[in-house]
DNA sequence: GGACGACATGATATCTTATAACGTGCCGAC
DNA sequence: GTCGGCACGTTATAAGATATCATGTCGTCC
């Protein structure tokens, strides 16, 4: 939860460090996705950038998000075909996703739990893990509330049958 | 790893105890994934459909996948865009994936230690879990001494610096 | 300064994956 | 018999991703 602007500093940083180019396109795509702060489509993406002066194509922003994931400054959601900014790109990492399917919102974690039962349970197999998409599907706290105070709510207006 | 025959007679089994159908078309797809025993996309799995007595269109593969997914006789492999029949399904689950970059063979964990963490940390935060995916790309213990082998057999041929 | 190569982008077309929408046929319930 | 639910057929299209070739941009070497 990192604010939009502190994202696109640091990551200029990061780039100038690393010698690699944080080009306009590449810049603007990482603007988007911070500052939607949930999954993004690569064509909605594309078409954010269609406000901007130039029309892109699809392979533009395919282009730049390749990079942007090389260089660990976003993530891409499988289950969801979209892509979020990355809340601590200093050294490119595989991530948990916990996806509201309410909202749609997703937080991005870091457990050291659930990354050494996987790296075991790959090692003990002879696996040689390269990268992991770890991503929950369900209910977020806020919507999980939420659900809660109607359900409530309606019991109080007709105090029916106690379930 | 268990012989698709064995799978097929097992699905039908749960079906009828379920009390849904498993048509022809089902079994069908149900087979291809199994006698596959790697991931197969859904036109791949059209393609194969074709050679069968009828030629079937897209949307008959997607409806036989939902209903096998459905039925927890088959998992979707979100980073591949494909399906693996199951090899345990008497109650449906999600389950982890080691998948192959090099063979492209996908194996099917069941592992505690990863639900528990991912279980403890979802709770953690509130987050109400409906779906789990979890999938580890790398290369399998087979690759992985083949590529050894490979290694040592060219070490042996020149016995050039020691690595 | 001009030639060159590396890299980023532009532009067009195409491919792959997935779903929408509507129609038909089967079968059991009533 | 007809009604309703369900599986499937058929056509079209949406959504996501890549291949290919052309153009531009910029620093380096001579
Ligand atoms: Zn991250
Ligand atoms: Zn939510
Ligand atoms: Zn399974
Ligand atoms: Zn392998």
């Amino acid at each position: 939860m990192t604010a939009p602007r502190a994202q696109i500093a640091r990551a200029e940083v990061l780039c100038r460090e690393r010698g690699v180019r944080l080009t306009d396109q590449r810049r603007r795509v990482l603007e988007i996705l911070c500052a939607a702060g949930r999954p993004v489509g690569a064509y909605e993406i594309m078409d954010a950038m269609r406000e901007g002066p130039r029309v892109v194509a699809p392979p533009t922003v395919y282009r730049a998000l390749e990079f942007l994931l090389e260089q660990g400054l976003i993530h891409k959601i499988e289950s969801l075909h979209a892509f979020v900014g990355c809340d601590h790109p200093e050294h490119p990492h595989s991530s948990e996703f916990l996806i509201c399917l309410e909202c749609g919102g997703v937080a991005e974690l870091k457990d050291d739990a659930v990354e050494r039962s996987l790296e075991s349970v790959t090692r003990e197999s002879g696996f040689r893990p390269r990268r992991r998409v770890v991503e929950v599907m369900g209910t977020c706290a806020q919507c999980a509330h939420k659900e809660e105070c109607a359900r409530k709510e309606e019991a109080d207006r007709s105090p029916g049958p106690v379930d």
